[in-house]
DNA sequence: CAGTGGTCTAGACCACGCG
DNA sequence: GCGTGGTCTAGACCACTGT
């Protein structure tokens, strides 16, 4: 790979493992590794989004890059995990809030609803410590909403405990589908997450619906690509593909 | 957002969505599009990045910049979808390759045996027409190889019919074990695919271990972000204890 | 305040595709 | 060969952090 840049970041990378500098420790300032490096500020910004997306390296806008620990990632289990015993965050504060809003077009699509059905919403954000690490938005249908399920809720990073407050109010979830991709954030999801604009996250949509087939709680969860994974256990057949267009 | 270049993605977009330039042709070059919003083409550059990773453009390098027909995501789904009703591949060909190769760290890790111990390889590569999709590397452990599992394979993206060959072979599947994660591809990855280093793709990593825990096959997947998803479906816990009694 | 990363400029040159 | 996107330069200026 001819990348100057992806030269770069292997040679970073290398005195990172090789304990150059410290974990936890300030990378010199760009400006001098550009120098370094004999590149241009932009050459050598990319070498580090790289191991920045890699979860190396932690930017801090106005202090520095630094080293960061690597193998802490935050894992989202899908709830078949817990019957494997796997455990989920531990470690996180969670902040959270609730309002009533209105489905737009995309929200429409998930709860399968019209277009300005209300809708309550609870916003999750989990921290490790000062930083947020996952960010989880809840919605559930007014319809399913007036039965009980609104007002404050738990703890759990992923809105779990919406599931409780729906329980609560008699409202038995049958199936959940999850889909997930890889994207960028948003300008929003950065700024919540505190992360770039230019580094992947985790996109899960979670749909959660009734015996009738009636969704009756939807969810967007966004996690930085650089710590944090999903998991998922099962026991197995084949798994299928399906192509749709 | 103050971002320039995500105000132009902004314009872009609906201009794109308005259907000023009908689904699969060609966007202005760059240099226009750069002179029309009086920025640099770096920064236009940075807007059409942000649409490729919504998969609304689709970047061909010396032709041109195309508008994609939205929504046509290739789907990952897990095991348990089969159970869903969801159906199974169609328009992927896939080409496919094996070899003996060594266990790296990574590998070694993944597969639960030292490093340099000997594995078969596959490499499989889903194409949705010329270009390519999906990026399966199958590994399985000599151990396991060597009751028959190796030589050529089936067709499909997902390395699946490696599991065919493992069942032939008398190796049952008890469980497995999936982690994704949004990153960027390497530089190998990239150039398979067809895509930018620059792109956020989904990474999975899946593990088959038998009835006595011990891995019979583990697999490195790549799907481009833009382009993929991973499904997920199942029963809530609840329902599984009605089932269960 | 000084130091740092974030964004952007106005080009240059290279690599690829297509006729 | 020509038009295209891909990479890079050598700065400038702004926004943020910490003292």
């Amino acid at each position: 790979m001819g990348n100057r840049y992806h030269h770069i970041a292997d040679d970073l990378r290398r005195l990172i493992a090789a304990g150059t500098w410290p974990t936890g420790e300030k990378l010199p300032a760009e400006q001098k590794l550009a120098a370094r490096y004999r590149v241009s500020t932009p050459t050598l910004r990319n070498a580090l989004e790289v191991l920045q997306s890699e979860g190396l390296v932690e930017k801090r806008h106005g202090a520095g890059n630094f080293v960061r620990r690597p193998g802490q990632r935050l894992t989202y289990a899908s709830e078949r995990a817990a019957d494997a015993g796997v455990g989920v965050a531990s470690g996180l504060s969670v902040s959270h809030d609730w309002s009533a809003a209105k489905a737009d077009a995309r929200l429409a699509r998930l709860l399968a609803v019209r277009v300005d059905s209300p809708v309550t919403e609870y916003i999750f954000v989990g921290y490790q410590g000062a930083s947020p690490r996952s960010l989880a938005r809840v919605y559930v249908p007014y319809a399913v909403a007036r039965l009980g399920a609104v007002g404050p809720v738990g703890t759990s990073p992923w809105g779990d405990d919406v599931r409780d407050l729906l329980a609560a109010a008699g409202v038995r979830v049958a199936a959940t589908t999850e889909r997930a991709t890889a994207r960028f954030p948003t300008g929003d999801e950065a700024q919540l997450l505190h992360i770039t604009r230019r580094s992947p996250v985790l996109a899960l949509e979670r749909v959660a619906t009734d015996v009738d087939g009636r969704v009756v709680e939807g969810a967007l969860l966004v996690l930085p690509g650089d710590r944090s994974e999903i998991l998922y256990t099962g026991r197995s057949a084949a798994d299928k593909l399906e192509a749709t267009g």
